[in-house]
DNA sequence: ATAGAATATTCCTGTAAAGGAATATTTTGA
DNA sequence: TCAAAATATTCCTTTACAGGAATATTCTAT
């Protein structure tokens, strides 16, 4: 699992603009406008989104599109689903390890 | 959704002890060595981690066996699932975008 | 009570990242 | 070609965070 998906969205403003750009492409004059951030910070928090693959850009004309990319998504829903059934069920291994510091079990 | 989790994550060391952790409940020794981290970084991650609510701690005399907390980790994933028909279909929304853009919509 | 094991915390330092302000760049429209 | 709009980049400053080393804390066992 890269740990660069957690890393842009770690800032509340880029996990702001994920979910606005969730619901469809954006300039980002609009972004800004929408949530209240000034331009410049809008780019480079767009940049960084970028650089993870959150997100791309389609020019057009003077304007710069910005819409979501899906596979970064999709690599974190897979490696939630990885280990669902571990954390799911979460079946309490902690007894099992109890008996392995008791000596009755060992550890790999 | 709370940004914390992804902030949690962000950082390799604490994702890999997530990953162990995932398999079973681990006393702090167990995951440095694992890991090959030395004890006082693991157990600054694990307070992290913990501050988080992804990790719990138990104490049983001596050591201290830390192992996963679900809820976060459902969290994610209810906030993956309520996005998932947008960044699953994304169909392709840019066109409209671009009537928009023409004049021949509105804007919100 | 005390030594020792397991773990947590503190102090220090270097580095990365975020916001503000200013400026550069690109593209359009005339 | 030129002014203006939209966007990107740079510079600066402040803050947060990570690792290393040392030390403090907590608990056990004797």
């Amino acid at each position: 699992m890269n740990v660069q998906i957690f890393s842009a969205l770690a800032e509340p403003n880029r996990l702001n603009i994920v979910e606005l750009l969730l619901e469809g492409p954006l300039q980002v004059g609009d972004i800004a406008k929408k949530l209240e951030m000034n331009q410049p910070q809008t780019s480079k928090h767009l940049r960084v989104l970028c650089d993870a693959g959150l997100v791309e850009v389609q020019p057009v004309a003077n304007r710069r599109i910005y819409r979501i990319k899906p596979e970064p998504l999709q690599e974190l829903d897979k490696w939630l689903n990885s280990y669902r059934r571990l954390w799911e069920a979460r079946m309490d291994r902690l007894d099992d390890y109890l008996d392995v510091l008791q000596g009755k079990k060992t550890l790999n």
